[in-house]
DNA sequence: CCTTTTCTATGGTCTAACAATTGACTAATT
DNA sequence: AATTAGTCAATTGTTAGACCATAGAAAAGG
């Protein structure tokens, strides 16, 4: 009688060995800033060869866990992931799956209420500082300067996302924008209406934020981010088609693109 | 003279091949689905050694833009990255900094309204099924298995958001709700009564779902989503120590299965 | 004391080979 | 004819060994 077995999933051995020192990094038998075994160390540990042991390597670097540097004393040295590493992936993951624009829209709606709601409430005066520096810069491309004005509109997201100090929201937050910003480079959303409808928005979370006004800054960003998805709904209505994260230019479906161009 | 010159960062082959096969990878010269070159064509086409290609094509494949099978018409295909493996990397991401607890509640804060909001919005039948089988499960463990009620509560938020037919926000969640679960299995948070209240939330807003009614699963969302914030926040206090999303072991062992083999 | 040179352990890269895998094809068997 | 088993070939998986490039320490020199 044979027994129900599933598909054996026989892993590679540089898969292996990434996922146990990922395991160890994590349980904190290398903690941050300490160094890995060398390779060569490392391949008499395990006794894999050395190309194995490079692409574990390379694997754990992918993931940020660890940063390699070459030379004397160098090796690899355990780190933690960045905020923008995780912003690349989300946007890999975006663009790669052609995420649709709204879903980005929909995701900021969600995200900016309590961004804004944190950063009155856990700003510091620095934080304030580099609103109000962008904020500056936004006026005074509003008018004339549309791609700078872009620009800053994200890096103020961004910045609204740093002051609220929250890692998590600040990561998603800085991959929103800069996916929203690649989009808008190409569609051209941003009328002369918008641009000061936005900087008004921005002014008055600006103030709620500098007040400590957690309550208001919420408020007046839901307002703001509903109030730029409707904008943005009639604007992609009247160009009528789908916009993706992520430029698919041509989407002819060629035959087989022959990877085995000789 | 000489004038001011930043460090030179001298980029790794292998980085480089991954960079400029990613790029083409989204620009659409190997759509979802098609073969790369072969390790031994990329060798010749690029001039690098076949380690090299090797680690290129690791990079890639920790990045989830390409599945690498042995053997005969084996090779690298493009696959477009999972929402399992961002919901990977955000986990990395959150364990790898320590995001606190907080952090965490914050981000569900902030993702859970709108989820709701678009889930009675987008629904399919099957997705309000699912929802209600959760929710069943959901009951019945609520009164006496603990462990059980966690996992199914987890499973509540991820079919929620897979109901709100938005990628971005399905892997936010996913991690998220995954990663409260193992802090909640560790300290112990969910006493009955926050248990029944969590139940009766998740009933609410699942009435306002099948009637797709969105504003007031949002409302209910909003309310829930609250309430547990202030219930965590005195349990924490009470504890009286600072919670971190783990800084313990690590199951979610290294991609690479090709179950999909289809 | 400061600068320069040398030393050397480390990652970065290449070559060459063999093993393991896997799907298609072919032949044998029922 | 249908099924089974065997063979083949192209591809990834893995290993071994060598050499180069880098970068910091240590020694040498001024």
């Amino acid at each position: 009688m044979l027994g129900r077995l599933g598909p054996i999933n026989v892993p590679k051995s540089c898969d292996v060995l990434a996922g146990r020192l990922q395991e160890q990094i994590l349980s904190g038998v290398y903690p941050d800033g300490s160094a890995l075994p060398t390779e060569r160390e490392l391949v008499l540990g395990t006794g894999l060869s050395r190309g194995s042991v490079r692409e574990a390597l390379r694997i754990l670097e992918a993931r940020g866990l660890v940063r390699t540097r070459a030379g004397r004393y160098g090796g690899s040295v355990v780190s933690r992931p960045t905020d923008a590493l995780l912003a690349r992936h989300i946007n890999l993951f975006a663009k790669g799956r052609s995420v649709p624009l709204d879903a980005l829209v929909e995701a900021r709606q969600a995200l900016e209420p309590m961004v804004a709601y944190l950063a009155a409430r856990n700003r510091s005066d620095q934080d304030l500082a580099a609103l109000i520096a962008i904020s500056a810069r936004l006026d005074a491309a509003a008018r004339n300067d549309v791609p700078r004005f872009l620009e800053e509109n994200a890096n103020w997201h961004s910045a609204l996302a740093v002051a609220s100090h929250n890692d998590l929201l600040r990561a998603f937050t800085a991959s929103i924008s800069g996916l929203m910003l690649e989009a808008s480079r190409i569609e051209n959303f941003a009328s002369e209406d918008v641009r000061t409808l936005v900087t008004l928005a921005h002014h008055r979370i600006l103030r709620a934020i500098e007040a400590r006004d957690a309550d208001a800054a919420r408020r007046r960003a839901e307002r703001d981010v509903q109030a730029y998805a409707k904008h943005l709904e009639s604007a992609m209505k009247t160009a009528g088609r789908r916009i993706n994260a992520g430029a698919n230019k041509d989407k002819g479906n060629v035959a087989t693109p022959s990877a085995k161009a000789a």
